[in-house]
DNA sequence: CTGACTGCAAATAGTTTGCATGACG
DNA sequence: CGTCATGCAAACTATTTGCAGTCAG
């Protein structure tokens, strides 16, 4: 199961957020993809369909999507953020290509008994985990 | 084992670079706690000792370091680094309180074999992984 | 001595905020 | 219609770079 742009577009109406053309610019976007974006990629294409949307705005909308719990963020470098669209029961993980920053998603992760037993030791309420691979994808170890 | 800071000095000299007393700052520093330091910290600490380190040193001797594989960088919030020495042979991993930012770290994790089938299925080959849990820390509980 | 290292200031990169205008509900 | 959202510009934070002077080896 995924979150579908109209789903998200009546919780956040719910909320009592507004829905505006630059705000369903943005969803169209995340939702139509598995992909991971970075605010700027994400602005890029917006203003194809709808040049007046701006930067800011994009910000904004992904604060405000991530504060709700619909987004998540995936930790590229340390530097720059990006946003893939969280979906619900399906828990997953990245491999990233340290080359050319390929990223593929893998869902297996078995660390249930790791998270407990570190709950137990530490006294933590463990409430969520990272975990990404790095690598070389196929195509660059061939070059 | 632990690498300490005269081991390091030596790798250092070893490497072709030169010893500062900028440098014998940070790694004072660094090598003598098994915490995270994020750059700005470790500026203030040095300061304390030898209050003409600039924070750009800082900066230089950081990344120095960990493109020599020695530090290891902590993913805390995606928008600043913070530095940890990294222990050869010593693999470990982070605990991270979301409310408090205490770490506490834990050795064992047994990714192995989700490594090797990863590895199999796409084609990556895999030369590291970033796991961290997040959650509550016992302390931050009882408030 | 000499090239590597340093500190400063200025440049970048990514993100956030203040404010007047505009538009959703 | 009122309030929340937008776009711009400017502020901010974290990090990097250019450059002239300095120091370790």
């Amino acid at each position: 199961m995924k979150y579908t742009n109209r789903r998200i577009a009546s919780l956040l109406r719910q909320k009592g957020f507004k829905l505006t053309p630059q705000r369903r610019a943005v969803l169209d976007i995340i939702c139509s993809s598995t992909e991971h974006f970075t605010p700027v990629q994400i602005y890029e294409r917006a203003r194809q369909e709808h040049p007046d949307v701006g930067l800011v705005t994009v910000y904004r909308t992904l604060n405000m999507l991530a504060a709700l719990g619909l987004l998540c963020q995936v930790h590229m470098d340390g530097r720059k953020r990006s946003y893939v669209m969280r979906r619900p029961a399906e828990h997953h993980h990245h491999l990233v290509c340290s080359q050319c920053g390929t990223v593929v998603d893998f869902a297996s992760c078995d660390l249930g008994e790791l998270e407990e037993k570190l709950s137990r030791q530490t006294g933590f309420e463990i409430n969520g985990h990272l975990l990404e691979f790095s690598g070389c994808c196929q195509e660059c170890k061939q070059k």
